[in-house]
Parts: structure tokens; sequence; C-alpha cells
DNA sequence: ATAGCCTTGACC
DNA sequence: GGTCAAGGCTAT
């Protein structure tokens, strides 16, 4: 049985849902997809969709649209190069390592969730230092189906260390290595080594087009540049996990943290990983260290809340919050049980992920807002402050061009990102306040990068 | 054409 | 020798 491996028995196909058989062709998929995959591409088959090309693929509908059906199978991270041009049979692939890596973190997430500790759906008061091992880890953890579509985790950033939580240690080495399944999530840089695949259901041209505006045109090559810097979600979860379950065997020492302790620990290793995404990204790796010292310690916490609203737009429910470890919490709990600060900033955040919405930002826009708020001109003492607003104007630029060809209403999108821009750093400045005076009250946990960054800006502000 | 089951073979 | 993701076969 497929489960024999340690394959999570509520695993559904991330293209149609159906029962999980194993690893195909890059991620865990049924065997009905796999081998409609694996025809397709040995076939070089072309499919016309008789809709507009977005047509709902579950386990009843998955035959009746193969365009939509090959796209989904792309969409979702299944790789052409995984299909063998040669058709020999057996053996393994350089995919093998992949899926070994992918099973131990899942494993160790399952473990972490059966570690004892966190209950997140029932509402534990956020915020409050008073409760005490308030939260709890149950088995009632929700996989985000979205979640599991994404491509598996890359063995670059996959080194799971525990770092010193000095920004300083973080930034200096550079790994500008770039792992060999690396692949963005993106739909737009799939690529493949398949004789036979240029065709194979889509054409070429639109392998790297935008899938749902197949006639639109190409993708700004910056934001393209962009995505290739862009962490898959997926990754991020299991690492972030990950680090967490390594965490669990201090809680046995000195206890369960409080639900707001918690989120501490996740803040923490949220802001690890945006140091490490900026430290291997386009052009801030050009930058001398100072000067990125001085960039992160002025917009973390502008990085830190995109990072958690991006993910409520891009994969969350409409009234839970999605944390960067998969879970859900429901947003009505958090208010009832948060302090009036909490609830009122959980509150504006809703509304700007609302906002966010309903427009449909999507990952190419987060990743160039990302960019426009690294690069900060207005950071103090920057060596090369020429360079960087550049490169924030060329972010900028490259937003307005991916708006112009994605939305037919002319500027009118690419202001208002800007505008909710503006929304997201005045509450980041309102949480940074929050937090900073929590910090002061000794409330949150010492020694982490979290701190270093809250007394950075006050330190020379 | 689909999808469940079978065979193969590199890697552990 | 076992595992398990490739490709192959075949009833539907």
């Amino acid at each position: 049985m497929e489960f024999r491996h340690g394959v999570c028995l509520e695993e559904l196909c991330p293209v149609c849902g159906d029962k999980v058989s194993g690893y195909h062709y890059g991620l865990l998929t049924c065997e009905s997809c796999k081998g409609f995959f694996k025809r397709t591409v040995q076939n070089n088959k072309k499919y016309i969709c008789a809709e507009n090309r977005e047509c709902r693929i579950d386990v009843s509908q998955r035959k009746r649209c193969p365009f939509c059906r090959f796209q989904k199978c792309l969409h979702v991270g299944m790789r052409l190069e995984a299909v063998r041009a040669d058709r020999i049979r057996g053996g393994r692939n350089k995919f093998g390592p992949m899926y070994k890596r992918d099973r131990a973190l899942k494993q160790q997430r399952t473990a972490l969730i059966q570690a004892g500790g966190f209950r997140i759906d029932s509402g534990p008061p956020l915020g409050s230092s008073t409760q005490q091992r308030d939260l709890t880890f149950t088995g009632g953890l929700h996989p985000v189906p979205i979640l599991h579509c994404t491509p598996l985790p890359t063995t670059l950033n996959d080194r799971i260390s525990y770092q010193p939580p000095s920004l300083c240690s973080l930034l200096p080495s550079d790994s500008p290595g770039v792992n060999q399944y690396q692949c963005s999530s993106s739909n737009w840089t799939i690529k493949s080594e398949h004789v036979n695949n240029a065709a194979a259901g889509i054409d070429s041209d639109e392998l790297y087009s935008r899938p749902l505006s197949p006639r639109g045109p190409r993708m700004p090559h910056l934001v393209m540049e962009f995505m290739r810097c862009d962490p898959d979600e997926l990754q991020l979860q299991n690492k972030i996990t990950a680090r967490l379950l390594q965490e669990h065997t201090n809680w046995e020492k000195h206890g369960n943290p409080s639900t707001f302790g918690l989120m501490c620990l996740m803040a923490d290793q949220t802001l690890f990983a945006i140091v490490e995404w900026a430290r291997t990204s386009i052009f801030f790796k050009q930058l001398k260290v100072n000067d990125q010292m001085k960039l992160l310690h002025s917009c973390w916490s502008d990085l830190l809340l995109l990072d958690i609203i991006s993910r409520q737009v891009l994969y969350g429910k409409e009234g839970s919050l999605l944390l960067v470890t998969g879970q859900e919490m429901e947003l009505s709990d958090v208010a009832s049980h948060a302090g009036l600060t909490v609830a009122s900033l959980v509150q504006k955040g809703q509304e700007l992920v609302e906002k966010l919405h309903i427009i449909k930002v999507d990952r190419q826009e987060f990743a160039c807002i990302k960019f426009i708020i690294l690069f900060n001109p207005d950071a103090k003492q920057l060596e090369d402050h020429q360079f960087i607003e550049s490169v924030q104007e060329q972010a900028e630029g490259a937003l307005l061009e991916y708006t112009l060809c994605t939305s037919s209403h002319l500027l009118g999108r690419f202001a208002h990102l800007l505008l909710c821009l503006s929304e997201l750093r005045s509450l980041s400045a309102l949480a940074e306040d929050y937090l900073y005076g929590k910090h002061l009250s000794g409330e949150v946990l010492c020694n982490n990068l979290l701190i270093e960054m809250l007394r950075a800006k006050r330190s020379w502000a």
C-alpha cells in the first residue's frame, strides 16, 4: 500500500483530489494523473479547451478537459523532465533525493503535530502572556490543499541548521549556488529537457506566459528574476515547522510557550527565512554587508507583515488566519481572546487582506512589492544609496509593466497596489511598536532575531 | 483515452 | 534483497 512509505493518509492528489499512490514526476499524485501526465508528454499530445481554460479538475470531472488537466499538472509542479525521452524502465532519477527529503520533512511535520503541544483551533488568547500552556498541537491541523500543490523543497534551502540569532552572522556568507532542482514554482518558468514536450498540450510559448491569459504578453524579465528568488511556500512551511520541532525539545525543559511566545517563535523563524531570501536575491547580493544590514533593519517588519498578508491572500480562507506552518486559527477566536491592541491590528490586517484579495494580487506582484520594500532608499546611512534607489525604481517599473500587461485598468492597478503598500507600512509600524513595548516589558523571548531587529532600529533612530 | 495493475532496475 | 518511481499492458 502507498502508506507503507509513511505517506500521510490524508494526502490527496494536488491535481484531482484522488488518493495519492506515490511520488510521480516530481510530487505526490494519484495513479491516474500519473498516467495522464505520462501519456500527454510521451505522445506529445495537444489538447484544446472547449471552455475558457479554467475548468475545474476533480475526480469526477478530470476526464472532461485534458487541456485544463494538463495545465493543472504543470501548475502544481509536475515535471516534464521526469518523463523519460528514452522510455527506459526502472531505476531512479535525479528526483530521488528530493522525494526522500520531502518524505523526511513530512514525517517531521507529523511528529511536530503529534508531539503534544499545540492546539490552535480552539481559541487561546493571542497576545496574552498571562496564559500558560495555552497552545497545544493536535492532530487537528488542517492541511491546506494549495500548499500541497506547490513544488517540493529544494536541497539548497533545506539546510536546516540553527544559526546564531545575529543578522550579521547570517549575511556575510555567500552561497549563490542554485540547486539543480531549483525551479520557480511560478508557471512562467517551467522548463523541460524532454525532446517532445514543446507542444504537449500547450505551446512552448505558452509555457512562459500567464496560464489564465494565454494570449497575454510575456512577463517582464525582472518579474521573472524576482520570482526566481521567491521561496516556495511548501518549502518554507516545512523548514519552519522543522525548526519549531527542534524548539519543541526545549519546551519540554522549560515548559510550553504561551500563544504569544509561539507567535514570536514563528515570527522569528520567518525572519530567518526573510533574511535568507534577501541574502540570496538578485541585486541584494551585490550590496556590502553594511548596507544589507541597514536595509533589513529598516524594513524587516514590513516584509514580515507582507509575508503574513500575502499568505492569507494567496492561500488563506476567509475568517481564518493561515500560519506559516500551514495551520489555521479562527480569526473570531483571535479577536475574542486578544487584547485591544492586537484585536485592532488583526482587524486592520484583515481589511488589507480583503482589499488585496478583491483585486486578486498574485505571486508575481507580491514578489515585486517585496523588492520595493527591501530596497528602501530612505533607510539611514546607506553607502550605496544610488544603487538602492535605482533597484527600487526598477522594481516599481517591473511591477508597473506587469500590471499593465495583466490589467486592463491601465495605471489604476499599479496605483492601487502602491496605496496598499503604504497602508501595509503604517500597519507594520504599529505592530512593531506593539512588539517593542512587549519586548521592553520582557514579554518577548530573549536571544532571537526578532529582538535584534526590534532593538536595531531604535538604536540609531 | 483512461486508470488500475504489472514489470523493471538504480539505489539503499 | 527490498524499495519505489519509472514505463508498459490491458480491460473498460
